[in-house]
DNA sequence: CGATCAATTGAGTGTGTTCAATGTCAGTGG
DNA sequence: CCACTGACATTGAACACACTCAATTGATCG
């Protein structure tokens, strides 16, 4: 794992009860008590700027991270050389579960904005389980969120065309709290390259750009730069196209 | 749930102690007093004659089962109307988990051969958990490997070729010791139709045909009606094609 | 034996890819 | 201030692979 200082960010946001990702944490719904229990386990990291790895593909598996600031992708190297995203992350989600029951971890976790991460080490979370049966369900309800998660988005998502796919990216972007849904400029500025995103939908950049291009010059978009604006959102939450 | 009759088969085999799946299945390496607390919650059902549901999405979710003997694919309905198998699964392996935490099942599961499952209720699996951790960590383990599975499947599948697919597809089932790779004839008759693996690799029937119809003229393997001959094992394990 | 469903084969089409060229933007140094 | 650089993004033209649609063959079962 790469150094780490900390640093800056306003300390009080890493703390369990005052953390930012508190309400999707797995300790959400624990009382005070075993929030404590939990939180002797766990410790902050950060900052990692854009490019830093969080773990790496060579590091063994021991943690999960719960990304309490900031954005993270994660990203094999395919046997050709070429990089593979296989997920974006923001604020609270939880990352690392890939690795559970293997050596090492399935990816590398890199940066995409400045941010925070609290380390959860997986041998002491199993065992804290065990006490805790709440926190038992919320791991077992995780992973399967992942996995319908997972189901969704690559096993639907093949079928669907490339301007499809980007709607539903748009979409996952709402989901999330990313885009400004209720502002009347319901702008994005992009945490990642697009080169990143067409990655991750499996199509090519050039593909990903005659989306863009596609669906601006249906006026559902303006692209420009990082800069997304989204002109009707309700197109976009429709997936009414093509 | 279909409706069920224990008949035939020898009971035997569905006794946890003599089962065929023992050794996959979530019970593995418990002492023989924990697989007394196991037994008490399982039930067997069975059995279920192709075509049949081992259970369908519109159930609520109670219950992940273990394949005792037999093969089942699970499948969707695409919006459009047609089906997408999500995939096949073998004696020993535990379905359902895409549901975890969730209200329904997130598939049709149905039989394709005569197929035997045992029955865990999910919520009593969870209970016993807190008392047995190696079960709670097989129960994690397997998650773990379920996503890990489908990260390959679907994520690293996509930029695969129709060729390349198949190839893996085959190699799936060696892993799963369903082609006999000791013999010399080294075949497979295969438990699913062909539209349903074609439906599986994200292919048209008349894709995976041509691609079957290539294969057989590189020599590497012999197609006849549900029936593949394996002439060149190695060149299908090391899916050095295309 | 015809009926039905699965599998195969053929011809033509289309979406995304490939490869190469051009454009944009931020940062750097003269 | 402007030219240069390098990473990222866009655009164009030709191509490839899987798709679509239709016809044919094969297998199974009453």
């Amino acid at each position: 794992m790469a150094a780490i200082n900390k640093q800056s960010l306003d300390q009080s946001r890493l703390e369990c009860d005052t953390c930012g990702a508190k309400s999707c944490c797995i300790g959400e719904g624990l009382t005070n008590e075993q929030l404590q229990g939990l939180k002797k386990i766990t410790t902050n990291h950060g900052p990692f700027q854009p490019g830093q790895a969080i773990f790496k593909m060579e590091d063994s598996f021991k943690s999960l991270f719960v990304i309490q600031s900031g954005t993270v992708k994660i990203e094999t190297v395919s046997p050709e050389g070429s990089n593979l995203v296989d997920g974006f992350f923001f604020k609270g989600d939880l990352i690392g579960m890939e690795a559970i029951g293997g050596e090492q971890y399935l990816h590398d976790a890199i940066a995409l904005e400045e941010t925070w991460v609290c380390e959860l080490p997986f041998d002491h979370v199993e065992s804290l389980c065990s006490f805790i049966p709440r926190l038992q369900h919320k791991i077992l309800i995780l992973l399967g969120q992942k996995i319908r998660h997972m189901n969704e988005t690559f096993l639907h998502g093949r079928y669907l065309s490339a301007e499809q796919r980007l709607l539903l990216f748009f979409q996952m972007l709402c989901h999330k709290n990313v885009i400004t849904k209720n502002g009347p400029s319901r702008s994005l500025t992009l945490p990642m390259p697009k080169g990143d995103i067409a990655s991750y939908l499996g199509l090519r950049a050039e593909s990903l750009s005659r989306a863009l291009g596609k669906l601006q010059s249906d006026g559902i978009i303006f692209n420009r730069g990082r800069t997304i604006e989204f002109l009707d959102i309700d197109a976009v939450l429709k997936l009414a196209c093509k």
